[in-house]
DNA sequence: GCCGAACCGTAACGTACGGTACGGTTCTCC
DNA sequence: GGAGAACCGTACCGTACGTTACGGTTCGGC
């Protein structure tokens, strides 16, 4: 083996290496296409030889970045599930929120081309893990919080997960898919906040307990 | 110009090229990455020449195979809104279904993942095709049958694209998404069938009138 | 100050693939 | 049955890009 290790999956980038991936994160956004080795070497300022001294090679570039966003996107952690229904209430939405935030983020969609592009062929599951790291690490956040919810009889469902699902499509709804497929749909802070707080109150209303949300009413607009 | 015009976008291709295109679909599907202009030629059994005469450049294939595949898609058209709850439901239920068949067949996620990476470059509207034949013709399929029911006094709501959207996303939930990133999920028609039926139940629930439906039990998992 | 490791910049190599050219074959029309 | 168009199969060309190689530079340790 060389002096330097290829980087190992369980390993931390080194600032420089984390700078690496922040090129390629920005080419990414900006170019989408032209993510070739050379514009790294270049965007970077390092070489291509330490490139592939560090990453292998291109996919072992490409799943580095993506690791190296997820865990930049995995930093803010808030359980703590409380009882009252206002509290879940705040929580449902905060998760809303930053989760509108995050897949309407250019960086989240040029991520997820870049992932889908690369699931239609066998090599290097990078799909995978931008499910783990997104959908699916979202998913088992916001279970205890929904579970909590249902021991406090806030609300009532039988499997948390299919809940969860629910929670997501009135979230999400047709959002992720128009922007992956280059519709220019921008969503303001207040869109998203609005947004939020309408499939909070549309979840709630679906699986709410005996209490029953404020008042169901629908005034967002799209 | 040469004898034999390059297709144009509003020609109906001939039956030849029909086959053409199914084997640019067929390749799509099995082969995912490999969709080069040789092999869409050896499927085919056609020459190279033929292939850039008929369709231009490799875009233009791709752009023809798109709209052919909508074209397909956009076969059954079932509007005549009626006006009782029962009527409602199942058209309602019906299109949930049809969207689910759709979203989760090999051919519609092979064409949107490709859409999906050529949006990421700028040229040959390949993404902006499929949204308007996917989600956008839906979305106006479905309007009429909304407004009928808001007539009849079976659903409330402000704004229909609003309602639609919550549909959709009570629909889809995570599955389009899963499945474009490369999860291996399976939709039996039995799952379909219930993950119609409960998304049209919360879907009324949310919007329904002074009409209360059935009973939102909770009893299907994912 | 010297040595070697790490790294930068660039040139070079090999290949895959989009696009073109061309000879041979089939089909159509007269 | 002969001319020409359409088409098949294949060889060919040019380029883009992943990958490797190499000379020159910086920097930490002694």
């Amino acid at each position: 083996m060389a002096a330097t290790q290829i980087i190992a999956d369980t390993d931390e980038p080194t600032a420089r290496q984390q700078a690496v991936l922040d090129a390629v994160l920005s080419l990414m956004v900006e170019e989408g296409d032209q993510l070739t080795m050379t514009a790294v070497a270049r965007r970077a300022s390092c070489s291509k030889e330490t490139l592939y001294k560090w990453f292998g090679d291109r996919d072992g570039l490409l799943t580095a970045t993506v690791r190296w966003q997820a865990a930049r996107v995995r930093a803010g952690r808030y359980d703590r599930p409380t009882l009252d229904i206002a509290a879940l209430r705040d929580s449902l939405k905060g998760f809303a929120a930053t989760w509108l935030t995050v897949i309407s983020s250019p960086t989240s969609i040029a991520l997820n081309r870049l992932a889908i592009g690369h699931a239609a062929s066998r090599k290097s599951n990078l799909g995978g893990i931008v499910l783990a790291n997104g959908r699916f690490a979202i998913g088992e956040r916001l279970r205890p919080v929904l579970e909590a919810g249902r021991e406090a009889g806030l609300l009532t469902f039988a499997d948390s997960e299919t809940a969860f699902r629910t929670f997501f499509g009135l979230v999400g709804r047709d959002v992720q898919i128009r922007l992956l497929l280059g519709d220019t749909l921008t969503l303001s802070r207040d869109e998203i906040e609005r947004d939020a707080a309408r499939a909070t109150d549309q979840f709630l209303t679906l699986y709410g307990g005996a209490v029953s949300p404020p008042q169901p009413e629908e005034t967002t607009r799209s």
